[in-house]
DNA sequence: GTAGGGTTAG
């Protein structure tokens, strides 16, 4: 860029000034302004810079890097009225937000042409004002392809998918003939609303009319197939291209992220010819997006070593992966560097850094950040309410729900995945009905947060009926719906429920397998519990829970010797409640002296429910010294982790040593420990009332014992 | 006037 500006510079223009005066044109689109303004310095210098596209390449120049005084400057060399410069601060207006200005000046116009109109309706709709943009354009004396093709992408820029193929229609019956821009734009409405069967009789179309060469379209149609499941076109599409670009190579990338084939990806992607900002920040994004942070930053470092420009989407995915692997410093270190180039702002990323200090429990300087970002969207609203959701501050969260212009289902879904989270579990039904009630769609994220509320308060009828609901909707077999059902149905008690949904979901992942096993085994079904954990696939290794699963079945079904074949296969991998499941199994089956070797030998800090599984293997097999032994030990254990006093006074209670059990219960006092309260709920009429030991009393409390001495009244024998 | 990349919920 440095050696093009500096040949520019040379004191006379070359000897073929055309070439000289193009070359400026082309450069002046791309360079910065502080080169700008040098280069239209050298043009004044050697009596170019009247040249009229010169002249007003450099008003653009200027009125896009917001320097108006240079601009009115150029400005001054032309008529007052001349069109295009007219045209020019319209469009100026329109870039920065100033619609009404451009309105104004449009309206004063003494004539206007066919860009004047195009530009008014184009700038409306990529501000969201739809309904003004239509009224300019049915307006328009000058309808043509370019007035057309503005209304049909502002539809789609605005998610207007239905509108912008009716247009689309509309515009086939009229004389005007649809070009490649227009196809661009509507095989995207197509590829984003799954309108496939449109696409494909579009396809006709473009081919009749001679268009499916054309680079754009081409392009978007690599990115239809590839929503359509159909990667063997797309990948035709791309290999009869007579010319790719880097949309086509960043296109045929995505298909391999599609696929889940990442080193593929990452081989297209080191051997693509040419390689701009945005075939970065999609490797970089896509990597972040599929659970590989580490590799997104290592390439983002040698971006950054490579001198390469950093933009706002590579950036924001940066500061995704970094919150993936909770670098909070790393992130600080980020968001100073957007204050010093003036991109704090930005939606993008002002809300992933918020998301990034919310994660880090920051979220006092999450909320720091919100409040300075004057155009908040949708995003930053619920990367907000989220946040408090995560850290348990459900009031916060609640206050920003209630202050927020127009939530939409995603911040419905954080609220309620914030209760869920919080355990509050009448406030997620509560609130899903409201979001019912204001038409609000419920999606995928609001399935499964319901569905684990119901699985936890083992809510069988509500599960069913969201079972129903996610059918009419379409979802139930999406991984994350399909899973969160068969967790509810097992911990409900239906196991045959969570069998059918599980055998019947298309696709499964590593979640579907943990509840599925956890389930089988939990209910009794170890020996199912335990084929089912051997059928599955063996690149999905066994994680903590369902090693758990499996060792909790081998332990409640007296598989001794295969928990031991378990524990001697995964015993690199085990943690302490793994290793309390095999004492428990020990101990269970008499094997008290192995137990308590395990207890001796095992790597880890042995759990107090380690010792109190295996003090009651001793009381069951009557072995009244290892007893002894392993309550004192127990007495120490608890000592370190308060756990240990609720086994302890446990045990006493069941054999019936009351006087051990008070013990223990005053030494817990005097030490300000606290037992978890028991609960209880019923559901009724739609509402789940919960019902906890100790304080906490259920708002009608008083009215319950009133009802309940009047039942107990009825039920004394006469 | 257009195509490829970005932020939030599970």
């Amino acid at each position: 860029m440095r050696s093009a500006i500096k040949s520019l510079l040379a004191p006379n223009p070359a000897a073929n000034f055309e070439a000289y005066v193009s070359k400026c044109l082309s450069l002046l689109k791309t360079i910065p302004i502080t080169q700008g303004t040098v280069l239209h310095g050298h043009l004044i210098k050697i009596g170019t810079s009247s040249e009229r596209y010169l002249s007003v390449k450099l008003l653009i120049m200027y009125l896009t890097c917001r320097k108006p005084a240079e601009a009115r400057q150029v400005a001054k060399e032309f008529d007052p009225f001349d069109l295009v410069v007219q045209n020019c601060f319209i469009n100026a207006s329109l870039q920065s937000g100033e619609l009404d200005k451009a309105r104004k000046l449009f309206d004063e116009m003494p004539e206007r042409n066919e860009v004047s109109w195009t530009s008014l309706i184009s700038g409306f709709m990529k501000a969201g004002r739809v309904n003004e943009s239509l009224l300019y354009f049915w307006r328009n004396p000058f309808q043509n392809v370019v007035s057309w093709t503005a209304v049909i992408s502002g539809f789609v820029q605005n998610g207007l998918m239905f509108e912008a193929l009716s247009m689309f229609l509309e515009l086939c019956q009229s004389e005007i003939r649809p070009n490649e821009v227009t196809f661009t734009s509507v095989l995207k409405a197509c590829s984003e609303t799954g309108e496939f069967r449109l696409g494909m009789s579009l396809l006709g179309l473009i081919i009749k009319t001679g268009n499916e060469h054309k680079l754009s379209v081409s392009n978007s149609l690599i990115t239809l197939f590839l929503r359509m499941g159909e990667m063997d076109s797309s990948r035709r599409v791309f290999d009869s291209m007579e010319k790719r670009d880097v949309v086509s190579w960043t296109a045929i990338l995505d298909m391999y992220v599609e696929n889940d084939d990442l080193i593929e990806a990452r081989r297209i992607f080191d051997g693509m010819p040419q390689r701009n900002e945005v075939s970065w920040s999609a490797m970089i994004s896509r990597y972040s997006q599929s659970g590989h942070p580490e590799e997104a930053l290592n390439l983002f470092h040698k971006m950054v070593r490579k001198g390469k420009f950093i933009n706002v989407s590579c950036l924001s995915s940066v500061i995704n992966a970094l919150t993936t692997v909770k670098a909070l410093q790393a992130g600080m270190n980020i968001h100073g560097h957007t204050v010093k180039i003036g991109m704090e702002r930005d939606v993008y990323i002002s809300s992933s850094l918020i998301d990034l200090y919310c994660k880090c429990g920051q979220t006092s300087d999450g909320r720091f950040l919100f409040n300075s970002v004057a155009e908040k969207n949708v995003v930053t609203w619920n990367s907000m309410i989220g946040g408090y959701g995560l850290n348990g501050q459900m009031e916060e969260a609640n206050s920003l729900f209630e202050a927020m212009p127009s939530p939409n289902n995603v911040s419905w879904s954080a609220l309620i995945a914030g209760y869920l989270d919080d355990t509050q579990f009448d406030k997620v039904f509560e609130l899903f009905n409201q979001m019912l009630l204001l038409g609000e769609w419920p999606n995928k994220s609001t399935f499964s947060s319901l569905l684990c509320a119901c699985a936890t308060t083992a809510s069988l009828e509500k599960g069913k009926n969201l079972h129903g609901k996610a059918i009419k909707l379409g979802i139930q077999s999406d991984v994350f719906v399909g899973t969160a059902l068969t967790d509810m149905y097992a911990k409900s008690g239906d196991v045959e429920g969570a069998c059918k949904v599980f055998n019947r979901m298309p696709q499964i992942n590593e979640f579907t397998w943990t509840v599925m096993i956890q389930g089988l085994a939990e209910s009794g079904f170890a020996i199912e519990a335990l084929e089912l954990f051997d059928k599955m696939d063996s690149r999905n290794p066994p994680n903590e829970l369902m090693l758990s699963s499996i060792l909790f079945a081998c332990s409640h079904s007296g598989l001794v010797s295969r928990g031991l074949q378990y524990f001697r296969t995964f015993e690199t991998k085990l943690n302490g409640s793994h290793y309390t499941c095999l004492v428990d199994m020990l101990s269970r089956a008499g094997r008290l002296e192995e137990a308590e070797e395990l207890i001796e030998s095992m790597p880890v800090e042995p759990e107090p429910y380690a010792l109190a599984a295996l003090l009651s293997g001793c009381q069951r097999h009557k072995n009244e010294e290892l007893a002894e032994k392993t309550a004192k030990k127990l007495w120490r254990a608890a000592e370190r982790d308060s756990g240990g006093y609720v086994m302890l006074s446990n045990l006493y209670a069941s054999a019936g040593r009351w006087k051990d059990v008070l013990e223990v219960r005053k030494l817990m006092k005097e030490k300000g420990l606290k037992k978890n309260g028991g609960c209880s709920w019923i559901e009724l009429k739609n509402q789940v009332h919960s019902f906890h030991s100790g304080d906490g009393a259920h708002s009608q409390s008083i009215e319950i014992y009133v009802v309940l001495d009047l039942l107990m009244y009825e039920m004394l024998p006469v």
